[in-house]
DNA sequence: TTAAATTTGACAAATTATGTCAAAATATAA
DNA sequence: TTATATTTTGACATAATTTGTCAAATTTAA
């Protein structure tokens, strides 16, 4: 299961591109998407749609993986992770359908 | 389905408490507490637990609550909410099996 | 009404996120 | 090897967001 930063990285390597080249594309600090690439940095959602734009894949994939290891992140050093995931799976799929009225 | 504030307001009603009693316990300005019960704020991880304690309640339950909200409120104007909420629960599942070694 | 309780909004302080920069470490080519 | 390009790291600055106070406005209920 790839982190969002490990599918960026395969991206860039795929196409033999320098972190400085990508990095300038986002403008932003090589060492920022280094970051990113490992792990250590969360992109921005304006980042991440800009990586879709740049490699040509489909931005809600990449923006999926974004918002999923976003609340992943929110989660992870809680016991009840799973099931405040799950609750808030109920709360969204109540809240589309009142919305949708 | 009932958010963390009204689940809060409840509990202080059930008692016939005023928001100054219950946000001098919690040490916070009573304008603040209104706001999280009425959800225009989200209360602290500190602040649940403390009321849990306050009105003997279930840590953990309110806790899941706490969290889910947050959850809720950091997908909630993204179209893959759902998507994302649903990767995110397996990359939880992932991650706790391969901590489990 | 008038007194208590609640709500609101402007603002301040604290925290967290995002970024730069330069030096250290690593990989690659000559 | 040695030199060059690339990547990684950490210290620090800046920006954005969160969390809080305060006082005035509004609502509730005695």
């Amino acid at each position: 299961m790839d982190s969002l930063g490990d599918t960026i990285r395969k991206l860039r390597e795929d196409k033999e591109l320098p972190l400085r080249t990508v990095a300038a594309f986002l403008d932003i600090d090589q060492a920022i998407l280094s970051k990113i690439e490992r792990g250590h940095r969360k992109p921005t959602r304006e980042q991440v749609v800009k990586l879709a734009e740049y490699f040509k894949v489909k931005e809600n994939d990449l923006l999926v993986a974004w918002l999923s290891d976003k609340l992943v992140y929110e989660v992870e050093d809680e016991d009840m992770a799973l099931k405040a995931l799950q609750v808030a799976e109920e709360k969204v799929k109540y809240i589309t359908k009142n919305k949708k009225k």
